[in-house]
DNA sequence: CCTCCAGTAGATCGATCGGTCTATGTGGAA
DNA sequence: TTCCACATAGACCGATCGATCTACTGGAGG
């Protein structure tokens, strides 16, 4: 709860900018969202509006790849997938479709945005390795799981824009089947075949 | 030749949103690149900047739709796919990675942009529709076909993003990969094993 | 006590935004 | 020729952008 101005700013910028996207979300936003007075940002971000996003995607890469490090831990991969997946599915019903991912509207901030772009790159790269050392901890030759993993990051976060873009849960949920299907390929069959 | 100031309008939306998004391309940069008059935008897009990027996501679903149609006539779907990777590979490389999706922009251009996001997910039912067909002409079932179609449809967009952040074409190369692999549990071996 | 400084509140800056306006040019139909 | 719809060039509008600035507040450390 002690929540300094440093952290409110972080946190309301990852918020809208799941939301609009980064050009679209103003200081004058951010401030209001974060009850944080305007000085605050050039005193914990020196570069500005382009520093506060490089940080929230940061931010927001090191969040999700917690999240997914701490539910693979505990089950299969696609088990993990299948988690992730619903809690998305979840959060985009929940925010009647008004929410996408942070990680995603950095990469695509434009080509002025250079340290953005450059977290968001690093932040895939993160959540790669991870999936990629549960394929391997599963039996999957080096290659294999780094490719696989790389594939997983892509087909979840293109459901998550066709999601937006539809108002519909369905390319998540064909996400889910198809990566299941995929998965059986290379691990064989492994439970998950719930409802 | 002809291209009258409503072609060109639409050609540059699509040009400039694919590189900036939505909310970075400004009017200025719009008629600067189009080299068209001010006054011709509200002339033919009466709504403004909003009609026209519209229009141009509209337009932009027709082009990719027509190409990927064309592409599957003539082969068998894993074809046509690896045709369209190839395709998106060479044009970031060309472009030095500064070129994404513009229905992926317009789908995350923000919830004011109603207009944008509806034609966005247009675009995806009907590249999701072109795909499905295709794979009920090879015998599979409507409904697995369909959630096949959207998939591939999310597998390849969110491997543009992940390519643009990362400045790699990697990620459209285990989409490849990947897409070859669950196609071939569908359908069976197929071809497409060069290099 | 006083000092110091992060935090707050808000005025203000130049630049740019999307949109509207006038003036002028142009090419085809009546 | 006359006419008129369209295209062009560019001034201009209020609003908002990111950024800088001053003035004030409150609590920790000497």
């Amino acid at each position: 709860m002690t929540a300094g101005p440093r952290e409110r700013l972080v946190d309301s910028a990852i918020t809208l900018i799941r939301e609009r996207g980064v050009h679209a979300t103003g200081l004058t936003d951010l401030l209001e969202h974060s009850r944080t007075a305007r000085a605050s940002i050039y005193q914990h971000f020196p570069g500005g509006k382009a520093d506060l996003i490089a940080e929230a995607t940061h931010a927001a890469g090191r969040q999700m790849d917690t999240f997914v490090a701490g539910v693979l831990e505990s089950g299969a991969p696609l088990d993990a997938i299948d988690a992730l997946l619903r809690w998305l599915r979840r959060t985009l019903r929940d925010t009647d479709f008004a929410v996408g991912c942070p990680v995603v509207a950095a990469a695509l901030s434009g080509a002025d945005t250079t340290a953005a772009r450059e977290a968001a790159a690093s932040a895939f790269r993160g959540w790669q390795r991870t999936l990629a050392a549960a394929f391997t901890r599963e039996g999957l030759p080096e290659a294999t799981a780094v490719s696989l993993a790389g594939f997983v990051v892509s087909g979840i976060e293109g459901a998550l824009v066709q999601a937006r873009a539809m108002r519909s849960v369905q390319p998540l949920d064909d996400a889910r089947v198809q990566l299941a299907a995929l998965l059986r390929g290379y691990l064989g069959e492994t439970g998950s075949d719930d409802q």
